[in-house]
DNA sequence: ATGGTCGCCGAGCGA
């Protein structure tokens, strides 16, 4: 049961270079975030064609997230919720989705997508609902804890982790991804028992899954890794392996980040 | 070098 993530900067702009990946990569499911697109305008049939059950939370311009299924799905969740009842009518900003799967053979996973405030520039108001967004993220952990299940809460979350996630830590310390609140928050969510799949693969490695851009961020390896798959303590009971599609970024017209995922028994 | 590059959409913002 392979889980992807892959921030796509537009999916229209970027769609031959998904095709082509979902192809060769063939995940159970993907989650997708800045699709940049409103429901009606994301590319549903390209992905139907391929045996995907297609579920977005769509925005114009900016934002928008997407999870694609083999496998059957229920429970869909669009926006992350504000209250424990669910309600997430305040949240202007697509950003999450979230829905259980349901394969034939193997044990279901509920999977989350999420597509985490950048934050910049912090201090200020971005910053303030980066961080109040990661308090409803850790929120809505919590309340899938304590249902004891499968779960890969999977996305961009802007997040760098640890020095070793950024090719230049100084010069990185301070922005909204890499400053002392934005790691304590992280840590609370983390600490609550998720794993970091990639992590549990390999503890020490460098593996970059952006890079500007700019400066030929790409040429010189200034990478950062902030995109991230975290599992329930039952979904990484079952962890077999997880990795980085580094190769990604070479492309023709490549999105700034590269697909992410993990594989579950 | 106080820029550089994308994608949105059709100017300037967000990343």
């Amino acid at each position: 049961m392979k889980i992807a993530t892959f921030n796509v900067n537009s999916i229209n702009a970027r769609l031959p270079r998904i095709l082509e990946w979902f192809d060769k990569a063939k995940p159970d499911v993907a989650v997708l975030q800045e699709i940049k697109c409103v429901d009606e305008k994301f590319p549903a049939g390209e992905f139907e064609d391929r045996g995907y059950n297609v579920e977005v939370h769509g925005q114009k311009t900016y934002n928008g997230v997407a999870l694609l299924s083999k496998h059957p799905v229920d429970d869909v969740v669009r926006g992350l919720p504000f209250l424990d009842d669910g309600s997430d009518k305040d949240d202007e900003q697509a950003r999450y989705i979230e829905a259980l799967v349901m394969p034939d053979a193997a044990a279901p996973v509920r999977v989350g997508g999420l597509y985490l405030p950048n934050g910049n520039p912090a201090p200020g108001p971005k910053y303030d609902y980066k961080l109040e967004w990661m308090k409803r993220l850790k929120k809505r952990a919590e309340k899938l804890l304590a249902d004891e299940e499968a779960f890969v809460l999977a996305g961009d979350y802007n997040v760098i982790p640890q020095a070793e996630d950024v090719h230049d830590p100084a010069a990185w310390w301070g922005d909204a991804l890499y400053r002392q609140e934005t790691l304590d928050a992280f840590r609370e969510i983390v600490n609550l028992g998720l794993t970091d799949a990639i992590r549990q693969a390999d503890p020490a490695g460098i593996l970059y899954t952006f890079w500007d851009y700019q400066r030929g961020a790409w040429e010189k390896d200034h990478g950062i890794r902030i995109d991230h798959l975290l599992m329930s303590p039952q979904a990484a009971d079952r962890f077999k392996s997880a990795g980085v599609d580094r190769a990604e970024r070479g492309k023709e017209k490549p999105s700034d980040h590269v697909p992410v995922w993990v594989e579950l028994a």
